[in-house]
DNA sequence: CGCCGCTTTGATGGAGATCAACCTTCGTGG
DNA sequence: CCACGAAGGTTGATCTCCATCAAAGCGGCG
């Protein structure tokens, strides 16, 4: 079930077979399944147990007191959400979920077992929140200093190449269900100016977005249009030296 | 020596004294001196230490190809660099000294020893990484939605809380020493625009910045202005429950 | 003194916000 | 089966915040 977790984690250190039956029982033992825009977490809530996307999209968000609204991130399958968050008292954003969604939780209890007893795998899950971070990292260079096209161009870029990583896309393409309502939200921009940065990227048929469904036909000259460099995404196997032998 | 440091982590959890020895041995071991913009941890490189601004300033940054800065976040003394990050093999951006600097470098193996033997101490750790991310957040949060005056303000709201939890504040004044251009690296904007927002933040009496000395003469206030929720900070001692009994 | 890093000021231009419609698609119920 | 409404997408006109360009103050220090 949790292929596509195993699939991204692979990218840093091969599993072994134990391995992943651990993590699929553990993403098996309670799985949600929530429709468009529910709260996966809320804002104020106490921490309660880990969520690991099996399907779908969501995003974490936060709101400005005058109601403006700023995506921080995507999730997508096989993406976790704060491995250690328990520590804190209380939430301080919310994750909703874009379209359906199917959400494993995990407790804190088998978490820490797993953690505790399979060190290949939590070195894995410490890479993937390292990760995480360098990616909110890019978010904050994303907005800070590329212009409208850019900033678009390369979150296309970043969610493909995520993507990928999880299995997710069929040559050039992958589903992609965010509105563009949404895509305002997560570059900072107006809706009405994501749509005329779309078309001109259509013009320049840098990319196909319809029917929720988006084609990158040259994925390189897209990552320099969006002065995109894939190092942050640390997908480069950094843990070979830990692979399992088998 | 790592005063900051322990002050810092006392907001989360009440150390004890054998806690702070640890603490303060580990922070004493190999300590480094650096002049003004120096490079604490470059891009590229291979991640080697841990390290603890004992004294002075510093701030992450990345490039993009053609040249421009984005400042992503700023070390103040008592802030740790990157906890796991060993398990990386390449560093994907730059830590740099802004005014003079002490670094204390603590090795990957001593600070295993420290999470290992100390629980406590770790635990405070964690909750040293998640706030960290959180800030992260929340800077993306300032770029993608704050106006100017707001985003500028936001920033000398947070630095001065972080400033006040490690001890470094003397009443309503702090030290401040980034000038107009890293606070433009680090806002998104231009130097220009940068100094007549200070300005206009000093004509409605907001903050006092001169001769790289921050006052804050009505800090409520400037919250309101910068629509600043101190809450990701998350300094309410959430920790408490595991409160060294000394 | 003279230079360098930093700050300040004025003038101009442009990227993108805002406002206000209108259109298309699709699910729902009469 | 079609009417209707809601959600998403598209377009045009106008405005504004902030970037850019250019130049001038201003300490501080070798």
């Amino acid at each position: 079930m949790p292929d596509a977790l195993i699939k991204k984690l692979e990218h840093f250190v091969h599993l072994s077979s134990n391995d992943k039956d651990v993590l699929a029982r553990a993403a098996a033992e309670r799985v949600r399944k929530l429709g468009a825009h529910e709260h996966i977490v809320a804002e104020g809530e106490k921490p309660k147990a880990i969520n690991l996307m099996l399907d779908g999209w969501a995003c974490r968000y936060k709101h400005l007191e005058d109601g403006r609204r700023q995506i921080v991130g995507f999730f997508l399958p096989g993406d976790l959400c704060d491995l250690n968050v328990f520590i804190l008292r209380e939430i301080d954003h919310s994750i909703a979920s874009i379209g359906g969604v199917t959400v494993a939780e995990i407790t804190r209890h088998a978490f820490e077992t797993i953690l505790d007893g399979h060190a290949r795998i939590a070195q894995a899950l410490w890479w993937d929140s390292l990760v995480t971070i360098a990616i909110q990292r890019e978010w904050t260079v994303n907005l800070g200093q590329r212009d409208a096209l850019e900033r678009v161009a390369h979150l296309f870029c970043e969610i493909f190449l995520r993507l990928q990583a999880a299995g997710l896309t069929r040559g050039k393409s992958c589903h992609f269900p965010v509105t563009q309502t949404e895509l305002a939200d997560a570059t900072g921009m107006s809706t009405v100016h994501v749509n005329r940065t779309l078309q001109e990227l259509r013009n320049m048929r840098l990319i196909n977005l319809t029917n929720r469904m988006l084609t990158i036909p040259d994925l390189p000259r897209l990552m320099r249009t969006g002065l995109f460099n894939p190092n942050y995404l640390h997908l480069e196997r950094e843990g070979a030296h830990l692979d399992a032998n088998e």
